[in-house]
DNA sequence: TTTCATGTTCAGCA
DNA sequence: GTGCTGAACATGAA
């Protein structure tokens, strides 16, 4: 569930604990979270090299190398880097290991759904990748756009990594609980099938104030994460994270949090506090 | 033993 | 094209 904080914090972690070492052995010990590069040749490429600077965009960290290429690191579900003296041992579920010197940075991934690949050009795999901007980079106006441009709903167009890149699930129900919007607003009415073109329900349908609580509200939860470094026990007493059940007491103290599901996927909201 | 969770991708449908 | 749905992927926990 790594969203935009837990990368925010993974890229923080690597520069800080891995840049300008020479790479003195890659352990590509699990071929399958290599995207599109062989063990071989992953660590062709970058032995000898240096790790040089850190990229983020949305939930996508790159890590650029002095050889001019840029591992390109997606972190699924499960996936984390866990930086270490060379001695240290290595997590279980540890996918990939670059030995940095007298160090070593560890991709660790018990559920094998993250991805590590090497490209030419990070800005060109963005693109290729289709991520929209960062959450972080967005401005009030930038959001009213892609709100005024979107059909779907408030929760989808959220989680729409084509439209704003960096937020998933978790974060997607925080920030709507502390802007107090509903989250299936502009979803088709769930009632009856066929009431689908209501033109007074898609997501542009926020008032300007409603829109601007949402930029508000879409920053201050993103950049209280990543202070909270991406660590729920360490966020706000007041954060929905910690009730996500269905049939939790609000957190505010108002209502109960109830469970919307769509496209398989859950959010949690209190519709006495979200409308 | 079965179900669930989670991000992404993809096929199928309206 | 747009948006929704469900399946698939991998794995461990409930």
């Amino acid at each position: 569930m790594p969203e935009l904080p837990d990368v925010e914090v993974f890229r923080r972690t690597v520069a800080h604990s891995s840049l300008h070492r020479p790479i003195t052995g890659v352990d590509a010990r699990d071929p399958q979270v290599l995207d599109g590069i062989s063990a071989r040749r992953l660590t062709e490429e970058l032995i000898g090299v240096e790790l040089a600077a850190t990229l983020r965009r949305g939930k996508q960290l790159y890590v650029r190398c002095d050889s001019g290429a840029a591992l390109a690191m997606h972190f699924g579900m499960t996936a984390y880097v866990d930086p270490g003296a060379t001695a240290d041992p290595t997590p279980e579920h540890t996918r990939l290991t670059l030995f940095l010197d007298d160090r070593r940075l560890a991709f660790v991934d018990q559920r094998r759904f993250g991805r590590v690949g090497l490209v030419d050009d990070p800005d060109r795999n963005i693109e290729e990748r289709g991520l929209g901007p960062d959450a972080l980079d967005l401005g009030a106006t930038d959001l009213q756009a892609i709100l005024d441009g979107s059909r779907g709903s408030l929760v989808a167009t959220l989680m729409d990594q084509s439209s704003i890149a960096g937020i998933g699930n978790i974060y997607s129900d925080e920030i709507l609980f502390q802007a107090r919007l509903d989250p299936r607003a502009g979803a088709r009415d769930l009632t009856d099938a066929h009431a689908r073109l209501d033109p007074q329900a898609p997501a542009r349908g926020l008032t300007d104030a409603e829109s601007g609580r949402l930029h508000r509200q879409l920053r201050r939860v993103l950049e209280r994460a990543i202070e909270a470094h991406a660590q729920p026990d360490r966020m706000p007493r007041g954060w929905l994270i910690h009730a996500r059940e269905d049939g939790a007491p609000c957190p505010r103290g108002n209502g109960t949090v109830r469970r919307y599901s769509a496209s398989g996927r859950h959010a949690y909201w209190c519709p006495d506090c979200q409308r």
